[in-house]
DNA sequence: TTGTATGCGTTATCAT
DNA sequence: ATGATAACGCATACAA
């Protein structure tokens, strides 16, 4: 009003004008403009939200324990990500983060009920998750990191974990590793699944037997736990291929207090490329995926999504290799753990070992 | 104005009786009551935004790089010790990453702007940090975590970093340490030179003569580098005071690598206590804090700031360490590393090693 | 090309 | 105790 009042016009034609449409004169948009100019105006973001029935936030919310969310490399980088074109867009991210699915779906609720967001991030899909149908039916756009398993009317962003395992296990295999295991995340993820797909399918296409596998948890006490299972069969891997850098540096930890040599006699890959796996002993074989990447382009097509438009699923470049020196030869003889700590770690199969 | 019809009252009555009002009869609030069950009537937060000129969701502005976030179990704790209590309160929280000081401003700038948030969570506090007096003029509540070094009108939730820093150098000098080194963290922060300053009182106290000193990143990386230099002094230390976590790992790794025995020939602890701490080769000795109970506390102080009271600083319970197996005696006799690792890693040197 | 009027859903200020 | 009415600040359909 103080606006058009200075500018001798009216409401309208300062909207119009503020907003560059057509239909307003060149010269009295000129007016309009330094009208605006001199009384230091600014949009009211609320009261645009309130007319125009827009947040101009997006959300996401999480479910993962916060002491997992601490140690994984994923959820900061996406979010830097996403926020680099969302700060360019005016946009702003709201985060929740939860514990269980219950409070989960109450989170998803609130956001909707609250008009809080104009869309959300889907990440660590499930499979059936629960949450597709639950967003289509509260009307509220989404972007999905991958494509969930469940039909979805939502534009997906993908990125495929199972080029770099698949990598990881002909590493291993050009290394001349013929039983290799895996430690795979919680089965219900998709990308916990899909790891361990990659990893079956790449044996069978290797022509190898399938190798020992434990399901655990992402977490450094479950890699630990899940090593601890598999180095202690009577006939353990050669080399043990991780769902993730925590669960593959605690594994790699564990292996070497039973006795085995990292990667003397057992060699071992993780996911993630987190900011330790090139700083440990031996520095961590893992593979990497361009995660910044993914946060921008999410953000790009959520923004798509609720300019009107229908964006088509968008695939970013696949995971790949990075090897370091976790990985090695496998081990042609003995490879029986050294006596010491095979004593201390394992005190049964002690009986049968020797010194090497 | 639907339930306002259907009670048969005006709106008004409506907005009194929904928010429990006194001013209303208890037959027409019970009236209303029913008429807005009915109706599905949901409060529109857009409106009330509007209408009260408040955004029912504080700030929080992030500067850290990306691949630092995700090594840190700082900010997924804190996040989460605050939606604990946001989640009851109806507020939300809209998170920014930015990269560099002046994005960091330009965020606060544009939250502030657009009226997004009623306050704003400063952490990572800096010496004469910039922040505290941007917000005082841009005029948003905020919560420091820590008290800055500045004039500040804005409570402050503290957590005292330096009993844990403390009661590391006590239980290292217990085990006949004399010779204690720290690796810190930008001395910029305030919980980068808090920490060294409490390695280095406690020194005092000991009645030890001050240990060499790096001043690093936070990094795993800066943390390796520091490792090097320290202990490619004539006389190395025998101990190492990390400022966190991912630093004294990829210390250890570096030690270990130039053929200091961790913690034969030389003691690490970290701070933080990360997920992994417990994990590695050997666990690492750590200082704890209590995030999530800081995230907690942040929030509802921040909560009664926008409610219009002016609470006092609040001191939350102090780090405390936490003693694993990254720490030993003192080696007594020849601790120069083993030759092999020492040939590779430090040539000069290797010159006047000989095997132990 | 410009102006007028109204809606968005609340809360707040008056009257009555 | 209740009801009408005015903000809040913008967008927009429609008339001129």
């Amino acid at each position: 009003v103080d606006v058009a009042r200075r500018a001798g016009v009216s409401k309208g034609s300062v909207s119009f004008a503020l907003n560059g449409r057509p239909g307003v004169a060149a010269e009295t948009a000129e007016r309009i403009h330094a009208a605006a100019a001199e009384l230091g105006w600014r949009p009211s973001h609320r009261a645009r939200s309130l007319s125009v029935s827009r947040a101009f936030a997006f959300g996401m919310v999480v479910a993962r324990p916060p002491e997992l969310l601490g140690a994984d490399p994923f959820f900061p980088s996406f979010i830097a990500g996403v926020e680099t074109v969302l700060a360019a867009s005016g946009y702003s991210l709201v985060l929740q983060v939860v514990s269980g699915v219950e409070a989960e779906t109450a989170g998803y609720r609130r956001l909707a009920a609250d008009g809080r967001v104009d869309g959300v991030f889907l990440t660590d899909l499930r499979h059936r998750d629960c949450r597709v149908p639950l967003l289509a039916e509260l009307a509220v756009p989404a972007v999905t990191l991958n494509r969930p398993d469940v039909d979805s009317p939502f534009p997906a962003v993908c990125v495929d974990d199972r080029p770099g395992v698949a990598e990881a296990v002909r590493h291993l295999v050009s290394l001349g590793h013929r039983r290799i295991g895996h430690v795979a995340g919680p089965e219900k993820f998709l990308h916990g699944s899909g790891r361990r797909a990659a990893w079956s399918e790449a044996l069978a296409a290797a022509d190898l037997p399938q190798g020992p596998i434990v399901v655990s948890d992402f977490s450094a006490a479950g890699g630990a736990a899940a090593t601890r299972s598999l180095l202690g069969e009577i006939d353990p891997p050669t080399a043990i291929v991780y769902a993730n850098d925590l669960m593959a540096l605690a594994g790699a930890t564990v292996a070497h207090d039973m006795g085995f040599g990292v990667p003397s006699q057992l060699s071992v890959t993780g996911f993630d490329d987190s900011e330790l796996a090139a700083h440990v002993h031996p520095p961590l074989t893992t593979v990497r995926t361009d995660v910044l990447g993914w946060g921008r382009t999410a953000a790009e097509v959520l923004l798509a999504v609720v300019a009107g438009d229908d964006p088509a699923d968008v695939w970013l470049s696949p995971s790949a290799l990075v090897v370091r020196s976790s990985t090695g030869p496998v081990p042609t003889t003995d490879r029986r753990p050294s006596p010491r700590r095979r004593l201390k770690d394992n005190p049964i199969r002690a009986l049968r070992t020797e010194p090497q």
